[in-house]
DNA sequence: GAAAATACCGATTGGTTCTATCGGAATTTC
DNA sequence: GAAATTCCGATAGAACCAATCGGTATTTTC
């Protein structure tokens, strides 16, 4: 019933990847070493996103990884989706639809997905920029 | 992220004793036959539910288990978290509390406890009951 | 043109959890 | 006493997770 490390590290590394913004590629030792992860093991999780159609990667020196759309067009399901595979609380028994059990599982999924497909990376961006300056502000005063 | 059966035959069990009710305790074998499942791996599940004070059983031939509280004081919930453990989206890095991925998370399991927590054994017995009703009356009208 | 940085690819491995299965002991009913 | 049932502990195969490793291809930088 948890998300697996997968899907975790992935959508810290596309909400690094938004923050980064358009200021060229960001590779994935940097993501690595800011959010203390393997590259190695991030690696793995570059190769289907870049698949889907989510990053766009430039090979070579200097190169790395961009958000392949604009930010506010990305949500956190989307990325969870293509890491983990649908998003679904439990495996819908298609012999006994209509058992009430069966009803559970179908709300707990749609109460799920209407958190993550309703979250895009730009949310969070704007939800950590308002941190950052609430905490300065603070400071600063 | 998705439950394991665990879970899922455990809740189902525990929706089969509300149904069964007051009518004496029912054997892990009737359960097993009703749902399809193993008897064998209903006893593991059998044991932390005994434990955790949620059904009382009956030795013997002619045993059993029952509900140890009335079925709407017994929450989904509360099932899934003797067999499963904390219902938790993601683990939460303590490390960076205040990273907006966290509140995500955090946010999901929100909405997934909303659904467990406020849906009891009644709920569903109710559920089946006005099911077998109106689809009795759809083909005896 | 050489060297460094980086994405890309495939194999493997150790660990954990899942999903049972098995055999038997204790208890109660008939 | 026989049958039904809970109770207990061990085991085992499978799948999945999390990570590691070694190497190749591509691009930039010097």
């Amino acid at each position: 019933m948890r998300l697996s490390t997968k899907g975790k590290y992935g959508v810290q590394a596309m909400f690094e990847l938004a923050m980064h913004g358009k200021n060229g590629p960001l590779s994935l030792k940097a993501i690595a070493e800011r959010q203390g992860l393997s590259e190695h093991y991030l690696e793995q999780l570059a190769a289907p996103l870049r698949k889907a159609g989510l990053v766009h990667s430039v090979r070579g020196a200097q190169g790395g990884y961009q958000l392949a759309r604009a930010a506010n067009q990305i949500t956190v399901g989307e990325v969870l989706r293509v890491l983990e595979g649908p998003i679904e609380f439990a495996e819908v028994d298609s012999a006994k639809p209509d058992c009430p059990v069966q009803s559970v599982w179908s709300r707990v999924t749609a109460s799920m997905c209407d958190v993550l497909d309703s979250t895009t990376l730009a949310d969070l961006v704007e939800a950590e920029l308002a941190r950052n300056t609430s905490g300065t502000l603070f400071f600063e005063i």
